[in-house]
DNA sequence: ACGCCCACCTGGAGGC
DNA sequence: TGCCTCCAGGTGGGCG
């Protein structure tokens, strides 16, 4: 589910709703997640949610006493949801995957992940700390002369380049289509064919989907909602993504679906040329 | 070393 | 209604 908007959404509703709100209980009720839920999460009892941060896909989450962050990462189809009493509990009284839930003096956060490809670790737990520590550029602090020089070695297509976390962190596969529309590059073109003004125009269309895309609350397909419920709009305005055959926005032909590297890519075939 | 395939899971949609 | 197949906003291990 979740690509960068979607994080810096949940992200701001958590920090927004949260902040300073006192930990009454933290469980957690499933650990066989993809990697292992972060254990003694009830150590947290009586501290406080202090700080909310973002990187590429990553949510950290920081408590006033507690000195370590938690670190969610919302896979495939992660959410946190908050609510105000505990009326979303079904009959036998649990949401079945709500894998860890906090309560606060007056809310319920669940960390809930039907297919659990997602993950809640401490920041200090190896295999987090690789996988962050791996990661490239923000969006935001991408510059063109180091893309450039990242993707000249590259054999691969610019689409599975966007897709690559260690050169951009963020970007999944809505965004990566939708910033190649936008910057008029065709998908299936080598990372080191892309020019000087191709990649400057590339980097200015990423910004600006992400913006957009954060402003509209993210994309709500099936699984996104933000915290609070609230769907997100950006899909209204997908140009290229899940749009098969349909008209492109812009010139009329028909939208394609390729696979590439196992995923689904959309583009335009005129308004993408090679 | 890099790029690609696949597994990891569940659930919704569509076909019959 | 049911059963089957396909598909999905991600990641990383393993293999060529």
């Amino acid at each position: 589910m979740p690509e960068l908007p979607e994080v810096e959404v949940i992200k701001r509703s958590m920090a927004k709703t949260l902040t300073g709100q006192r930990i009454i209980k933290a469980e957690r009720r499933r650990k066989d997640m993809r990697y292992p839920l972060a254990e003694g999460l009830e150590k947290l009892a009586g501290d406080r949610f202090s700080t909310f941060a973002r990187r590429g896909k990553y949510l950290f989450c920081g408590f006033r006493k507690q000195k370590r962050r938690l670190v969610f990462h919302l896979g495939m189809s992660g959410r946190l949801r908050i609510t105000a009493t505990d009326l979303s509990r079904n009959r036998r009284g649990e949401l079945p995957h709500d894998h860890v839930v906090f309560t606060t003096d007056k809310y319920r956060l669940a960390f809930f992940d039907p297919r659990r490809f997602g993950s809640l670790r401490w920041e200090d737990d190896p295999s987090l700390r690789a996988s962050v520590n791996r990661l490239g550029a923000e969006p935001s602090a991408l510059r063109a002369k180091t893309l450039r020089a990242r993707f000249a070695t590259k054999k691969a297509s610019i689409k599975a380049a966007l897709l690559d976390q260690s050169v951009i962190a963020g970007l999944g596969n809505i965004y990566a289509c939708e910033a190649l529309f936008a910057a008029a590059i065709n998908p299936q073109r080598s990372a080191a064919s892309i020019g000087e003004g191709e990649i400057a125009r590339l980097i200015r269309a990423i910004r600006r989907i992400l913006r957009r895309a954060v402003a509209d609350g993210g994309s709500t397909i099936k699984d996104h909602l933000q915290p609070m419920g609230e769907a997100g709009y950006f899909q209204t305005r997908f140009a290229v993504y899940g749009r098969k055959y349909l008209p492109c926005r812009r010139c009329k032909s028909r939208i394609m679906r390729i696979v590439q590297t196992g995923r689904a890519t959309f583009y335009c075939p005129k308004c993408q040329s090679p």
